[in-house]
DNA sequence: ATGAAGTTTCAGAAGTTACTGAAAGTTTAG
DNA sequence: CTAAACTTTCAGTAACTTCTGAAACTTCAT
């Protein structure tokens, strides 16, 4: 299917190589389990090089393993529905994107800047930082409201700067 | 400085490679305009990379020239603060992930499925689709509410909940 | 215990992306 | 118009990533 192929392209824009992508994509339109032979199969792929996709999408736990009693195989399914997945997927990529940028800030803010160039840079640095750790926290928000809540917010949509018009209003009402 | 090197590493991730990351780094870090001799020298990195590197910088709209009166040469500084720095990445790497798929999606949805597989296939594409069509929504809305709300609406952070609380008794105000 | 049915690992081949440096192009002062 | 001061392009090379297929490993039925 060519939604297969066009994900395996997208894959890798959203952090995992093309392959990977294309397994994955495999997986989640299929509502059955599917075995590593048969993505192999499918895709023209390796067996070793599916093996290894599918490692690494265990690891963004984005899949996971579904054994059927009678069979030694092993079988794969997407480990949620659409909602989880991206989630799961924006998770491993802040891990990876912004977790270790946050931590380098941290460390670099502890110095005292010596000139005045570098004072610049420093409050530079703490802008970045600020920014970074507004996303963080936003992120762990949205993270807790759980899937369902979150595409509820999401589709609200029109009505985000509503929220800010009431802002100063919920303030006062609780001191 | 240390904090240009992991800029340039962390460069990668955010969606242009390791040299783009590290002048771009440079460049905002300083808030003198800076030429593009001086970033090569600064990086060690040949004259022609940087001047690619730039060019990337100037597609994405990160960084602008900057044209002293006296001088020959051309100088670069970032094209706003980072809260809007941020937003011009989000929008460009939204260009590139979401929505040559979209488009694809569309089109995909178009196709009436002749077999039960290709109607629960045709279920999940949906979902996607309905996914990133939120994502783009919402993203239009946060980019029109400018960087100085924005950075308002996100130190919010804990009471993203409470909108979704608030939420019927907005409705029931609004008819 | 044995071997059939499966999975994983890994060395090297193939493919991709980034970088250099030299040559070509552009701009402006004189 | 020319030359100096700069920028851009591009072919070739270096560095990195992905993929294959064969060998090693694991598991389980008999």
């Amino acid at each position: 299917m060519s939604a297969v192929m066009h994900f395996g392209e997208m894959g890798s824009r959203w952090g995992f190589n093309r392959t990977v992508g294309q397994i994955l994509a495999l997986i989640v339109l299929n509502d059955k389990p599917i075995s590593a032979q048969e993505i192999a199969d499918t895709l023209s792929i390796s067996r070793g090089n599916t093996s290894m996709g599918l490692k690494e999408l265990q690891s963004w736990q984005l899949v996971k393993l579904h054994i059927v009693p009678g069979e030694r195989k092993e079988f794969f399914v997407a480990a949620g529905d659409i909602w989880t997945l991206a989630n799961r997927v924006l998770e491993e990529r802040k891990k990876r994107e912004i977790d270790p940028t946050l931590s380098l800030l941290r460390d670099l803010l502890l110095d005292t800047p010596s000139n005045t160039t570098d004072k610049q840079a420093q409050k530079k640095l703490d802008e970045i930082h600020d920014l970074l750790e507004s996303v963080t926290r936003w992120s762990e928000e949205l993270q807790r409201l759980g899937p369902d809540k979150l595409a509820t917010l999401m589709k609200l949509g029109a009505s985000v700067g509503k929220v800010l018009e009431f802002k100063d209003k919920l303030k006062l009402g609780n001191p």
